[in-house]
This record gives C-alpha cells, sequence and structure tokens, in this order.
DNA sequence: AATAAAATTTAGTCTAATCTAAAAATATGT
DNA sequence: ACATATTTTTAGATTAGACTAAATTTTATT
C-alpha cells in the first residue's frame, strides 16, 4: 500500500515524463515538488526498491510499467472526481483542484469505479484533460485553442489551458461555460481578437482569451 | 490542522463519551484504537495541548467543547458520505464502512455543505445513525427495535442494530431495504417471530432478526 | 493500613518524510 | 583537458506516531 506521498511523487514524476520524455532529473522533481533535492533521493531509492520506477545513481529515473499504472489510476480518480465536483456539486472550476488533490488518494477500486459509471464515464474533466478508463487508457481528444481555429470552425468548449481562479472567473462573469457550443464568426486581422457564438450568443474575446480556451471538434 | 491520526483519536474518543458518560481512560481507549496504551498517552498529551480534551495526569479524558465540535464534524462527513456510497453509487451496506473512514478525513467545509445538499439534507444514514447538521446539532430520531414493536405499529424500516456483512447480505436476499415502508401483522407468542408487510409484501421474520432492525414511526 | 494488582506514564527505540550541510559525481567553458 | 559550476547523493538531525520495557500512580484486597 502506497503512502500519499509516494503517490504524489509518482503523480508529479507522471506529469513531467510528458516533458521530459527521455527521463526525469532530482533536481526537476524537485522544483515540481517544492522539495529539497536530498529529500527527493531519498523518496527516489524507496520507489525503487518498490519497483514503482528504474532508477540508477546520477543518471535520472523513468517509471517502471507497474509505476506508471499507478500514477494513471491516480490521475483517473483525480479528473473524475474533478468531474463530480463540478457537474453533481456545482464547485466551480477554481475550486476543485485542491479537493481533488485529497480525494484522488481514497483507496478502493470499487469507489473509482462505480464513480466512473455515476457520472457516465466522462472523457474529460473540467479543465479539458482526459480522463483515462478502467484500463489506464486515455481517450484521444482532437482539441486545440480558439487562437488556432479557422472562421466557421465549430465545436464544444471543452477546457482551458489557463486554470487560475482569476481566468476560470473571467469566464464564469462573460457566461462563458462548459461544453457549450461554440462557432467562430470572424478573426479581426488587427488584434486578433475573434467574434464566436456561443450557446447562441454572439460575442468577442481577444486573442489573450482565445489563446487559453480549448474547442473540440 | 489535524492529522487523520488525531481526528480518529477524536472520533473514537465522541464514541467511548456516549458510554463512559463521566470521562474515558487511557485503557478503553487503547482497546478501541486497537494501540498499546502507552501510545494513547502520547496522542493524549498532544490533544490536550491543542485545547481539544481536558486532561489530568492519571485522572482520565473528556474532549473539550472544541474538540466535541471537530469530532461531530468528522462523523458528519462520514455518514453524509455513507449516504452517498448507497444512494448515489449503490454500494451495499456492509461495503460503504471502510470507504467513509476515508472520505471523513476529507478537509473541505464547502465539500461537505455540498455534499449535504447534493443528498437533500439526510437525517440518518445506511445503519439508521443520525446526521448531525451544519451547526453540529443530531437530528431527534424516535427508533425503536422490531422486536419492542407492538402489532399494528408502523413506520419506516431506517437501520440495523448489527451491521455484520452477513447480516445485511441476509436482508438484501429477503428485499428489506433500508427506507421501505413496513406494517408489524402479527406476533408469534410461541418463538417471537413477527409478521410484517414491508413494501407490500407479508413475510416472516425471526425474533433475532427483528432484534436488529430499526423502525422509526 | 499494608501490600498486591491494575492502570497509567515515562524513557528510549523505530520508521517515514522531511531538512541542512557536506561530499561526490557529472557537466561546462575556455 | 582541466578548473569551475552544477547536480546529485550521503550523513546526520528533526518530527509524528507507533512500539517495548520499566517506573510510577491509583485501586483493590486482605
Amino acid at each position: 500500500m502506497l503512502t500519499f506521498s509516494e503517490e504524489n511523487y509518482l503523480k508529479t514524476i507522471f506529469h513531467l515524463e510528458q516533458i521530459h520524455s527521455n527521463g526525469v532529473s532530482t533536481n526537476a522533481l524537485s522544483k515540481e515538488m517544492e522539495t529539497k533535492a536530498s529529500s527527493v533521493t531519498d523518496m527516489i531509492k524507496k520507489l525503487s526498491e518498490k519497483k514503482l520506477i528504474n532508477y540508477k545513481k546520477y543518471k535520472g529515473f523513468k517509471l517502471s510499467q507497474f509505476g506508471m499504472e499507478t500514477a494513471i489510476a491516480i490521475i483517473r480518480k483525480h479528473r473524475l472526481w474533478e468531474v463530480f465536483l463540478v457537474e453533481k456539486l456545482n464547485f466551480s472550476w477554481d475550486e476543485v483542484h485542491e479537493v481533488a488533490e485529497q480525494l484522488e488518494h481514497i483507496k478502493s477500486e470499487k469507489l473509482t469505479n462505480k464513480l466512473d459509471a455515476f457520472l457516465a464515464y466522462p472523457k474529460i474533466d473540467p479543465h479539458g484533460d482526459p480522463i483515462p478508463n478502467k484500463d489506464g487508457n486515455f481517450p484521444k481528444i482532437s482539441k486545440m485553442l480558439f487562437s488556432e481555429c479557422q472562421v466557421g470552425d465549430e465545436g464544444t468548449f471543452i477546457g482551458v489551458k489557463d486554470s487560475s481562479s482569476i481566468f476560470l472567473q473571467f469566464l464564469d462573469k462573460n457566461n462563458i461555460y462548459l461544453n457549450a457550443k461554440v462557432k467562430i464568426i470572424q478573426k479581426e486581422a488587427f488584434d486578433l481578437s475573434l467574434k464566436i457564438e456561443i450557446n447562441n450568443n454572439t460575442i468577442m474575446v481577444s486573442h489573450k482569451t482565445a489563446s487559453n480556451l480549448y474547442l473540440q471538434s
């Protein structure tokens, strides 16, 4: 049985591997975890003994197959709970992360799978990130930033790039809701702002805003 | 911020105070927590320093007002999550306790209150135990055992005394479901077995079974 | 009231997860 | 290529929560 701390390390290693695909360094992990490098070395040794990562002194580390599965299971739980909090309990986006950080450590496969079913097997979380299924497979989501779309493109607004409170609250205030149907009406050459149709309203969004919204077509 | 361990101690002290109303002893608590008495003494000191209990060496301890509120908040979370697991995720009664033991430690008042609202402010959990409200007040539940009822009594089956898996599975098998409307039809003088009407079915239950079912009239 | 029994506390050890400071290994710049 | 900088690891300390064994206090029994 893994501790919370071990699980948090695994999760963070997983995320770092997405960027540094040829292995993660002690320093990179310590920065991400906001701990000292020596603490990371200690934990890395423990994870290595438990066969969760492959590690050679001074040479960085990578998740093992087993470690990968474990990390994905935690991410699955995190994202499912986020959906639950937003869709069932009416949390706003900017409040869910902290609570999901706790809920992701609840140990019950049965709970996870029943929650998944209760939520009707969602494929993406409120930030637009894909939710791995029971077998650990991530659904393919073809998403692009609003700012990269062509006039005429349409689809569903499924997530954000910037998930800061201030941005999410800005979206709320402007009635830009998750899962809204969106169509790109016009693009201004001058400032790259977009005219979009969203939920049968036509509004203008700045280039900066458009660069932080994902459309699934 | 309290640790899981501190929270578990508080909860257990609360339960013991229901029985030993003039204070709890180190030994009683160590038995209930399945730890050694010396470990309890250590923890008691810490809880005392944090003003969660009132403690005099060799003289036992009691929850302070603050400790009481904290314990009740944990019990509230435990019971709300049990309702969620049974009513929303279709867990069976005998599976919920272990998971609720984990969920009760999630720290977010907002989550607790939103969960409460989502569940429509339930007053009792799947074992028939009362759920304290946001202010820590327990609802008054007038429950009695089926075995103590008179012929003609009617009400709702709200909980069990024996919550062992084997008993809960037995109830499932015999279509005795929580919140069923019940009427006592007849009582056999010979073996004290009852004929009851439950969900428009008439069935017989043994005295032993009837001694473990609570009716709310 | 004296002594035996039981309960409680203290003292010291262990493990997990962190830290600081120092040592060792690796990487970099001229 | 070699001196320096950076990264990583080791060594030793700390805190929380548990433990064992011993000491102390309280309770019970004659």
